[in-house]
Formats: structure tokens, C-alpha cells, sequence
RNA sequence: GGCCCUGUAGCCCAAUCGGCAGAGGCAAGCGACUUAAAAUCGCUCAAGUGCGGGUUCGAGUCCCGCCAGGGCCA
């Protein structure tokens, strides 16, 4: 009667889920020093309306059970869950109905925590809070207040907690050198001086405005230009923002990477995303309004027919108007030396190759320039500023495309060239990006892509400065004799030295850099590809011809330095963080703005002090947009947004609120003392606790929410708050889990991309024809349009697909078969993401409904490797419920009529079998834990579960150790078992199994016999038998004897209780 | 275009230091139980490891080159 089916396991998962809540289970006590300790924690959840995504379960079931491991093995566990909470989907929600935020967050919250409840994992609930939690955002405000209050003392050399010197630390404003100049001007200066150096500073930068939806929106929430709900234009419009100076941690945010136990590519993606590069700084002149056109008034320059005059004048134009002021600034210059910042009357570059100086053959300006306007001339400006108009409309991504159209427009001026005293002109282009380096670049069309198709399309000269050298090596396949390989290499180096022409003429871009020993591979223009050997040597380049690159970028920065027009410098693709919203629903920043007597701020600011905190959100009930991008808050009530100081001074709050980034920074932190009311964390449990030993979540915060909450771990420990420098020890990141195999069928589209009227195809069919055409498009090297013919309709080869109902797809031997109006079709077959959109999304709820909990978990454990991406199967989970049905049944009689234990199981001893069997099963079991391979750990319980089974007799010796083995996978059907085999309490806390190596070896093993490495018999000998005796024992073998007649014995290998192997000859 | 990951049976996946390609699950087929079906139990079937080279006595595993799918960056 109680068979192990859905109802019955979600009553005992129910009944089990409320003995861990009443008996507080798994409540975590004080931390006792001494005791071994994992904390374990999970991605920190963004509660949606559309409640747990099977996703979700994937990563936690991996956690939990290490942790009910950890727990069995005598660690003490943190395991905590909570919520990130703040957002904008709840905000969206408001604007729509009216309801608050805050009800929609905690009851997304409730379902959120009923769903993982559900679930039946460890965490000590008495730690949950959410980011929006006044107790807990009150402690982020304050960690904002250490970043205002710190600045970056790149020169500071120290030892931290952990033992180690490092340069460089986040030092108390209060500690900043201010030069005598600043402290003369008076307090006012003073302040500002420091403003200007705190982590957490004020900039203006772009925002992408919309004003159709009347609001600004984040990066992701634009496309093409557009915003991604309703399309409507998106404009790019400067406003005051707070930064965060991550940048000056981005030396430690890639070294202090190396001693992680992260994966290599997660690792690579930061290194990736700091992007740290070392090149140089430079100035190019260009006087207080910069060089004019030379009077002979070849340039003309109307945007639009820009042309080759501009070049021609760039190089030959010396004698212009600017030469006699370049002159006097070199010299001041090579006095002055190489300024902090630069002046007005030069643009500063920033080059990963000042060894292309001397082939620089004009200079780009990003459209929101600051130099922009001074340095269009009055010819250009109409032409000017319809350029910048127009490229503010532009987004990042679609304006440094490469597949994208250059575009640009001549401002009519000049900069001259440091190194050769030329003059180059100066365009505005919107390649170039304000946020990226200095905002300006020198342009070296002959070594770098995008110069070299923009230089193209506008008839710019290219200058060969860097050549390749002239030793280059083929690898030719299908060669048949020396003469032919002689004649191939010799048309291959001749097609070389003409490609090596056409680089030297300016007429092929090379972008390639060599030292001594590497190698580089080109591919030629007729497609042979070659090595290229030898270091690339400077040309045209003045007194530094010939010198190899890598010489050449070393001495030239130090040349310049010397002369105060440049310097080394070390770039970063890291930006400074941009750290404010205009929403309601983020932390409000506790930053006050002076005002001046006009109302107006006077720029200076002051704080809240630690003791005011929390800034609480003002109440409001208008959740509309404000119509500008001025923030939502600024339609707060006067009495939030207005006070006076003691001093009398009127201000006004800060109305930005912070990104939902910033509660997810440091809540690994709060866990470990959720309720500390005088510290963000105590430090003594900051030192029992921290680091988080296994952080587990999805890639998709492999960049962005990493580096964020490592740059303010490392802020914290610079200012002595935390003890190690880095907060998340281990990462595993789980691979994606897809919506189940779907079948799709072939249909013929026209050019447009749109089906064309008739049949489905036949995937087999299509397939063919596809090869067909791509050979098609190969032979014609015109891709695209050969296949079209005079009506527009594609000929050959371009398919789409649309999805069939599974239900009507047959499987027939190796291939899928769809009927459809007596028709059949072969369809292919596969997953993709799970999305509303294509209806394929699994919830939990419905199979926790369906095979209860445990089968969901073990489900999400047994699919693959945790790390994997897996297509979901509804097949599968049954399987895994089928297994703990069988194990149910193996312990339990399912004939009685109440739920007692099956006869078999029995007191007695357990012979040698079975012993090996449990001891095999708790060894591969442990060390599957150990290595986070679940799979493979459910697959040898399944086993032990075969093997047991059939048994009449089924020693209890061995079955309650298997039961403690199934309970961090399976933990409600394992507390049931245990409390079944007469135990009274949780088996959380029992002692884990423990192996005797001993009891898992066999005595007689089997081990196969190769000649020359071919299987020919297989012999049985004692486990322990020593070479010699295997290798008797396998020319024993008739079977072998019979191979080795007559022949001689080159050698034999004996691998001890694996094989042997025979090398023969004759 | 660059970097990273993955390709093993119809499907999901195992395979330790390079040593017998198969542990587990799904699907399929056969049989038992049943009046029948479901459930259950037993048995069976299947690939030479994406492709082409190389190293080795021996390669799924190491090296080189391609192809396909996925991720990140441009």
C-alpha cells in the first residue's frame, strides 16, 4: 500500500521540511573557533514576478549538498539564502498599476521562499533579509560612505592582514596630501581637491536619454539605438552621474585573480574585461584654436567630399602657419617636462603602438570632444555639428562595429605630428569613443583596421611604417615529390614578397607585431597561408629605421618622456564604474549638495553621518517618470529633500539612487551576522567566517558582479574591514539548462527572408541542397547573390525552420520522422534556451506537483556535469524517480499495509560481496562529492541499488550507510528510511561513511593481452601478481603462444593490473 | 575577427597517469506477472569516440590543422 509515488513523497517531504523548520535543523550557531568551517553559498536571487525557473534549483541542489556533506563530516555550515531585490521590474510594475514597489518585492519575495522551501534545502532562514531591507541597505549606504571617504594611494607600499606587501592602498581622505597651491585658495578649494580624488566621485557622463518613454535607460535596455520595449530613439544626453574609481584597483583585480580556485575562463573573461594594456601617452599640438589650413587654400574640406587634399596637405604642409608656435611649445616642453594633465593647446592620445608615430597620418576626435567645437573651423562647422547631432543618436556597440560603414566629417584644423613636426588633420569620428582612452586617437591607417577602412573611404594617405621581414615559410599540403614542393614554395614566396610589396606601399594593412622568436600567421591574397619569422622592423620612421618593433616601442617612449611629450602609460578597457540611476526603487545616496543663497548648488557636499543612517526611501505615490532625465526622486516631498545644516547652510539632498549592483556587493558579508546593529559585520565573525569557501551561480555574473564585489571587498580590506582581499575562494559556475528537444522542419525562404509559399523539406533534402549551394557560392566567390534570380526568389540552399509537435514526430532508427498530410518529412531535433516565447519553459512547481522534490533534485544533479550546458527531459526524471521508487522498495515492504521495513533487511554480517559493494559505493560516492561530479555519484548509488536488490538478504550494515550516502541528494525520502530503520532524530548530523581501501580490492583480476597492440586474450591473475608473473602468465595463454610462435619479442609491456602488451617482429 | 568551452550508442552522459570504449539513466525490442492495461521485474539491442594528420608498443585522452554547436569580447 505506501508506495513510494508523487503524493506520498511531497506528505513526507512536507513532514520532514516542517521537522528541520521546529527542530531549527539547520540553524547556524555562533561561530566556534577551532572547528573546521564551510561557507557555502549560492547567487544571490533577483526575486521575479514569474517566480523559480528550474535554473535556479540546479546551482542550489549542488550547494546543498556539500553542505549536508560538510555537516556530516563535523564542519560547521554557513549556508544562507536572501534576496536582491531592488530593481527595476518591480518599479515597471508600479508605473503601470500604482502599487508600491515594496508590496510587489515582498510578495514576489513570499513565492520566492514557498518555492525553495519546497525544495528542502539547508539554509539557516534565520539569516535571510532582502536588499531592500532598511536594516541591511543602511549598511550599503555605509560602505558608500567609505568609498566617498577613501582615496587611492597608488604609491603606498604595505602589509596587509593576510601577510602580504603589496603598492597601493585606499587610504582615508583625511589622509590626502594637499598640495600648498590647493590649500591656499582657502577651504572651499581644499574640499573640492579631495572631491576630486575620492572612490566615489561626480562626472558627467552620457546617458541614453529616451524621451518617448520619458526615462533613461541602462546599456542593455538599448538596441540598435532603440530602446528595447517600443523602439522609440534613444539620445545620448550628458547629466551629472556618481563613478566609482574601480580603475584604480585594476592592477590588483588581475593579479590577485591567480591564487583563485576559479575556472580559467571565468578568470580569462576578467582579464579579458580589465583589458590592461601598456602603451604610451602623447600629445599631438594644436594650438589655442588649432593649425589653420595652410594659406595656399588647397584644403577646402566640405564634410561630404572630403577628399584627398587634406592628405596631400597633411604631409607636404610644414611650412604652415603652426610650424613657428609647435616649435616654441617643444622647447617649452622639453623644459617643463611631460604635464599631469594636458593643456588646452594639445590632444592627447593614447597608443598601445607609439612605434607607428611616424605613421600617423591623421588625428580623430570622438563627437562629444570637449575640443570639438574650437577646433572646427567656420567652413566645417555646419557640417560639424550635424555629425555630432546625429551620432549621439548612436549607441557604443553600433558605432565601433566593425562591419558597420565608417563615418566622420574634416573639422578644418590641424594637429602637428610630435615626432616629424607634420601636420596631421583632424576629424571627428564616431569610431572613436570620449569614454575610451583619452577620447582622441593618432590614426595609423597602414597598422590598424579601422583607421585603415576609414583612411580608405575617405582618401586618407596610408603610411607603411612597420615592415614585415622578409622571411617567410609555407606549409603546403599535398606535396608528391621535392620538385614540386620546390616550385610551390617558390610561387608561395613570390606571392609573399608581393604581398609584402603592397604593405610597404600603404595598399594592405598589417597590424601584426613580432619579436624575435615568435611566429606569425598571415594568409596571402591568393590563400596560402605562411609563417612569418623575424622581428618587424621600423620604416620611414626618421633616425629609427631598422630597429625592431619591440626596441622601438621601448626607446621612443622613453625619448619622448625625455622630451615632455609623452609618456608610458598603462590603459585599461575597465571604465570607472558608473554608479547612479535616476529610479526610485535603489538606495538613496547619504550625500547632501550645498546650496547658495540662490537655491543653487554650489558643488560642495556633505554627509550623512553613520549614525543617521538609514537613508530611507521618501514615500511617494506617483511612480510616473519625471518627464527629463532628472531623477524620480527629484519629485520627493520638500521635507525629505530639503534641510538646513546647524551651520545654516540650505541643502539638498542627492536624488540619484544607486544600481541594483550595489546591494549585491557585500550581502556575502551580512550573512554571517544578519542582525549586527552596530557593525556592517562583527569582526571577529568576519574572521571565523570569510572568505565564502564555494560560490556557486550562473556565467552570466561572471563579469560585471564579480569584479564589482571583489573591487569593494578590496576597499573594505584596504580600510582594515575585512581580512582577505578576495571574497569568494572556489566559483563553479553551472551551465545553463536548455527546454526540452524540440523538432523542426525545413520550409524554402525567398531573398526577403520570408517563407515562400509551398511545401515543407525534407531535412535531408535541405541539407543537401545547402552544401550544393555553398559549393555554388564558392565557385563564384560572390556570396549572397548568385542565388537569386530575376523575381528575387533564392534558387538553391536558403532554409528556415518552424517547430513541429513532438507528439506527431516519430523516431525511426537514426533519424526523426514528421507525417503531415500523408507527407514525411526527416526533421532535425534540438533544445534551445528556455523562453516565454517559445513555450518551452519548465516549472518546478509543476514537477515537484508531478515526482515530488527529491526527484527534481536528483534530476538536476544526474543530467551532467554541473558545469555543463544540458537539455531538459521530463523522460529523465522519471528515471531518477523510478530509481528512488526501486530504493524505497529495496528497504520498505510495499505489501504491508503499513509503511514498515522490508524483511529482507536483516541484522547479520555482510560477506566479502557485499562489503566491497559498500565500500566501492561510499568511496566513489565521497570522492564524486569532493569533486562536485554528482552524476557520476547518483549513477554508483543506482548501482548499489541493482546489486542490492535482487538480494534476499540485504544486511543492514550495509543499507543505513547507503541511506546517510542518498541524503544530501535525497534528503526527505533518506530522514524517512533512517527514521524507518529505528533511528529518532535527523540524520543531518550523523557521521558520514567512511572506506577500508582494503575491502574494495578483489583478489583474482582479469586483465587483457595485446600483440602489438591489438587485444588478442584476456587472463586471470592474482590482484597483486608482480610483472614477471603477468608476463608468465599471459605467454601461458595458448592463445597468445599461438601469436608469439616464430616471432621475436622486441619488448613487452606489463602495466600491473591493467595489461599486457606485446611488441613482436618476424 | 580574437579568447574560452563542448563534440563518445537514437538521446542524456561514464571512462584515474595514455592501457579491455561502457558505469548509470532515457528510448527501442523481447519475455514474465495481469482477463487486459498501467506499474513492476528479467533479458536484449546499439557507437569505435565530429573530420584529417602526427607522436606512441598502445590515443576518446597528448600535439597540429579543419568542421560543427555554445559562451564571452570586439
Amino acid at each position: 500500500m505506501p508506495r513510494y509515488d508523487a503524493e506520498f513523497a511531497r506528505t513526507t517531504e512536507v513532514k520532514w521540511q516542517q521537522y528541520w523548520k521546529q527542530n531549527e535543523t539547520f540553524k547556524t550557531g555562533d561561530f566556534e573557533p577551532g572547528k573546521p568551517k564551510l561557507y557555502a553559498l549560492d547567487m544571490f536571487p533577483y526575486p521575479s514576478g514569474s517566480g523559480l525557473h528550474v535554473g535556479h534549483p540546479e546551482g542550489y541542489t549542488a550547494t546543498d549538498i556539500v553542505c549536508r556533506y560538510a555537516r556530516m563530516q563535523g564542519k560547521q555550515v554557513l549556508h544562507p539564502m536572501g534576496w536582491d531585490a531592488f530593481g527595476l521590474p518591480a518599479e515597471e510594475h508600479a508605473i503601470k498599476t500604482g502599487t508600491h514597489p515594496s508590496v510587489t518585492t515582498y510578495k514576489n519575495i513570499d513565492t520566492f521562499r514557498r518555492q525553495l522551501q519546497m525544495l528542502g534545502f539547508s539554509y539557516d532562514w534565520s539569516r535571510e533579509f532582502a536588499t531592500t531591507d532598511e536594516d541591511y541597505y543602511r549598511w550599503t549606504q555605509w560602505i558608500f560612505l567609505q568609498l566617498f571617504d577613501t582615496w587611492y594611494d597608488a604609491d603606498c607600499e604595505w602589509t596587509g592582514p593576510d601577510g602580504k606587501t603589496r603598492t597601493g592602498r585606499g587610504r582615508p581622505i583625511a589622509e590626502l596630501p594637499i598640495p600648498d597651491a590647493v590649500t591656499a585658495e582657502g577651504d572651499a578649494a581644499v574640499r573640492r581637491y579631495q572631491d576630486s580624488r575620492r572612490l566615489a566621485y561626480q562626472h558627467e557622463a552620457p546617458v541614453n536619454w529616451c524621451p518617448a518613454l520619458g526615462t533613461v535607460l541602462a546599456n542593455e535596455e538599448v538596441i540598435d539605438g532603440k530602446s528595447e520595449r517600443g523602439g522609440h530613439p534613444v539620445e545620448r544626453v550628458p547629466l551629472r552621474q556618481w563613478m566609482l574609481r574601480i580603475t584604480a584597483y585594476g592592477d590588483r583585480l588581475l593579479s590577485e585573480l591567480d591564487d583563485l580556485s576559479w575556472s580559467e575562463s571565468i578568470k580569462d573573461m576578467q582579464r579579458n574585461w580589465i583589458g590592461r594594456s601598456t602603451g604610451a601617452e602623447v600629445d599631438f599640438f594644436v594650438g589655442t584654436g588649432g593649425i589653420a589650413g595652410s594659406s595656399t587654400g588647397a584644403t577646402t574640406g566640405s564634410s561630404s567630399s572630403a577628399s584627398s587634399d587634406h592628405g596631400s596637405e597633411g604631409t607636404a604642409g610644414q611650412a604652415s602657419s603652426g610650424t613657428q608656435e609647435f616649435e616654441a611649445w617643444k622647447a617649452a616642453r622639453a623644459q617643463s617636462g611631460f604635464p599631469e594633465k594636458p593643456d588646452d593647446d594639445v590632444l592627447r592620445v593614447y597608443t598601445t603602438r607609439p612605434d607607428t608615430l611616424y605613421g600617423a597620418t591623421y588625428m580623430v576626435i570622438a563627437p562629444e570632444h570637449p575640443f570639438v567645437a574650437r577646433l572646427t573651423t567656420s567652413k566645417q562647422k555646419e557640417a560639424v555639428e550635424a555629425y555630432v547631432r546625429q551620432s549621439s543618436l548612436k549607441s557604443d556597440l553600433d558605432r565601433t562595429d566593425l562591419a558597420k560603414d565608417k563615418t566622420g566629417v574634416f573639422t578644418g584644423s590641424y594637429a602637428i605630428n610630435p615626432v616629424n613636426g607634420e601636420r596631421v588633420p583632424i576629424w571627428v569620428a564616431d569610431y572613436v569613443l570620449i569614454s575610451y582612452g583619452t577620447g582622441a586617437i593618432m590614426a595609423v591607417p597602414a597598422h590598424d583596421d579601422r583607421d585603415y577602412e576609414f583612411a580608405t573611404r575617405f582618401d586618407l594617405p596610408v603610411k607603411a611604417v612597420v615592415a614585415p621581414s622578409t622571411h617567410c615559410s609555407f606549409s603546403l599540403p599535398g606535396i608528391k615529390s621535392v620538385e614540386e614542393g620546390n616550385e610551390k614554395s617558390l610561387a608561395a614566396y613570390k606571392e609573399f614578397l608581393e604581398w609584402r610589396d603592397a604593405v610597404l606601399a600603404g595598399q594592405h594593412v598589417f597590424t601584426g607585431v613580432l619579436d624575435e622568436d615568435a611566429r606569425l600567421e598571415i594568409t596571402l591574397p591568393g590563400g596560402d597561408r605562411g609563417f612569418l619569422a623575424g622581428p618587424t622592423t621600423a620604416i620611414n620612421s626618421g633616425q629609427y629605421d631598422g630597429l625592431p618593433t619591440h626596441d622601438f616601442k621601448r626607446i621612443i617612449a622613453g625619448e619622448l618622456s625625455n622630451a615632455g611629450l609623452g609618456r608610458q602609460a598603462i590603459n585599461y578597457k575597465l571604465r570607472d564604474w558608473l554608479f547612479s540611476r535616476q529610479r526610485y526603487w535603489g538606495e538613496p545616496f547619504p550625500i547632501w549638495h550645498e546650496l547658495d543663497a540662490d537655491g543653487n548648488p554650489t558643488g560642495l557636499m556633505r554627509v550623512d553621518e553613520a549614525s543617521e543612517l538609514p537613508v530611507v526611501l521618501p514615500e511617494m505615490e506617483d511612480f510616473k517618470p519625471t518627464g527629463s532625465p532628472d531623477p524620480m526622486l527629484s519629485k520627493a516631498p520638500d521635507e525629505w529633500l530639503y534641510k538646513s545644516a546647524e551651520d545654516g547652510t540650505r541643502l539638498k539632498r542627492e536624488t540619484n539612487t544607486m544600481p541594483q549592483w550595489a546591494g549585491s556587493c557585500w550581502y556575502y558579508l551580512r550573512f554571517a551576522d544578519p542582525k549586527n546593529g552596530e557593525h556592517f559585520i562583527d569582526p571577529d565573525v568576519e574572521r571565523g567566517w570569510l572568505p565564502v569557501d564555494l560560490y556557486v551561480g550562473g556565467a552570466e555574473h561572471a563579469v560585471l558582479h564579480l569584479l564589482y564585489s571583489r573591487f569593494w571587498h578590496k576597499v573594505l580590506f584596504d580600510r582594515g574591514h575585512v581580512h582577505t582581499c578576495e571574497p569568494f575562494q572556489k566559483l563553479v559556475n553551472q551551465g545553463m539548462i536548455l527546454g526540452a528537444v524540440r523538432y523542426f522542419v525545413k520550409v524554402r525562404l525567398d531573398a526577403a527572408g520570408v517563407r515562400r509559399d509551398g511545401e515543407f523539406v525534407s531535412a535531408d533534402v535541405a541539407d543537401q541542397e545547402e552544401a550544393e549551394a555553398d559549393k555554388e557560392l564558392k565557385k563564384a566567390g560572390t556570396p549572397g547573390s548568385l542565388l537569386i534570380d530575376e523575381d528575387r526568389n533564392l534558387t538553391l540552399g536558403v532554409f528556415g525552420e518552424i517547430p513541429v509537435p513532438t507528439e506527431e514526430v516519430e523516431i525511426r532508427g537514426k533519424t526523426a520522422v514528421w507525417t503531415h498530410n500523408g507527407t514525411e518529412y526527416v526533421v532535425d531535433g534540438y533544445s534551445e534556451k528556455m523562453s516565454k516565447s517559445k513555450g518551452n519553459v519548465i516549472n518546478p512547481d509543476d514537477v515537484v506537483k508531478d515526482y515530488g522534490a527529491d526527484s527534481l533534485r536528483m534530476y538536476e544533479m544526474f543530467m551532467g556535469p554541473l558545469e555543463q550546458v544540458k537539455p531538459w527531459s521530463m523522460k529523465g526524471v522519471e528515471g531518477v524517480y523510478r530509481f528512488l521508487a526501486r530504493t524505497w522498495r529495496m528497504i520498505t515492504d510495499e505489501d504491508a499495509e503499513t509503511v514498515q521495513l522490508n524483511p529482507a533487511v536483516q541484522d547479520v554480517p555482510l560477506n566479502e560481496d557485499q562489503e566491497r559493494l559498500l565500500h566501492k559505493t561510499i568511496k566513489a560516492v565521497t570522492e564524486d562529492i569532493e569533486k562536485m561530479s554528482f552524476n557520476t555519484a547518483i549513477s554508483r548509488m543506482m548501482e548499489f541499488c541493482n546489486e542490492m536488490t535482487p538480494l534476499d538478504v540485504r544486511p543492514r550494515a550495509a543499507i543505513e550507510p547507503f541511506v546517510l550516502l542518498l541524503s544530501p541528494f535525497a534528503p526527505h525520502i533518506a530522514e524517512e528510511l533512517w527514521q524507518l530503520l529505528g533511528h529518532d532524530s535527523t540524520l543531518a548530523y550523523e557521521a558520514w561513511p567512511t572506506f577500508d581501501e582494503s575491502k574494495i580490492a578483489e583478489s583474482e583480476i582479469e586483465i587483457p593481452v595485446q600483440v602489438l597492440g591489438k587485444l588478442r586474450a584476456k587472463i586471470k591473475v592474482p590482484a597483486d601478481a608482480d610483472n614477471a608473473t603477468i608476463e608468465a602468465a599471459a605467454k601461458a595463454d595458448p592463445t597468445i603462444a599461438k601469436q608469439l610462435e616464430g616471432k621475436q619479442i622486441v619488448k613487452v609491456i606489463v602495466v600491473p593490473g591493467r595489461l599486457v602488451n606485446f611488441v613482436v617482429r618476424g
